[in-house]
DNA sequence: TTTAATGTATTACAACTGTAATCTAAAATA
DNA sequence: TATTTTAGATTACAGTTGTAATACATTAAA
């Protein structure tokens, strides 16, 4: 039961629109997307209509137009694609990877505590 | 200069082989990845085409057999990574998905040290 | 030297993607 | 009611990807 679909780079973009406040319809995503893209609403459309063939989306009639929302999780999402990085760039190796995502980025002193608490409660388990 | 080309999921596997130990033959590859997957040596060819059209790879001549090794670097294309999927999946948040690889993965008692380490000089700087 | 094998180059072909334009039917408007 | 607008459905079209098969040229073998 687990043939979650795959979901494309600017199929994202909507997905995360949904996820983060569902359902809506494809005019307000395509609202909410003016912000961000550039895209024709048309392209728009048409990103909705893959989406709910892959089964990503559903969706509800309401007079002629559609409310959209998601079928999968946004957490399911996140797993599948912290798999695929870990193990197709680094071999399955968490430790090197986290040392560079460290090193590379940003985190205040806060999160660094947080991280370090976070890495301690592991340890206990 | 910055034109880092796209590697696809399936050229990642011959990257990974010629990053590990180049220059290699067509031969010595297709034979590295006998191991992990069931292509046909005729879909490897394809592969190492592309990938010295896409500047992903250059090769020496040898004869009439060519010698293939990586034009662009592991660690260049494992930062591009990290950034797509922090961007992606966390909208650039990173702590959120440090704290989710960490507690989804398996780390050993001496890479949490490690890690807490690193986050530690991390706060140094 | 004619033939077979082998390395690389070219071609194939469908699915998926990015990015729309056109079509169709229903709703809103004149 | 006739007409324009608009929502979604269908079609478009080139580039990328997965997965090879075929063509071509050179080397090795007979």
């Amino acid at each position: 039961m687990n043939n979650i679909p795959k979901i494309a780079e600017s199929e994202w973009r909507i997905m995360k629109i949904l996820w983060a406040d569902s359902p809506k319809t494809a005019n307000e995503i395509v609202e909410s997307l003016k912000a961000e893209t550039n895209w024709n609403p048309k392209t728009i459309k048409t990103l909705l209509n893959r989406l709910v063939k892959k089964q990503a989306l559903g969706f509800e009639k309401e007079g002629r137009t559609y409310n959209y929302y998601p079928l999968v999780s946004r957490d399911e999402y996140a797993r599948t694609e912290r798999k695929s990085i870990l193990n197709r760039v680094y071999d399955g190796s968490l430790k090197p990877m986290l040392a560079s995502f460290i090193e590379e980025e940003n985190l205040s002193l806060e999160e660094i505590d947080e991280l370090k608490q976070i890495l301690e409660q592991k340890k206990g388990k």
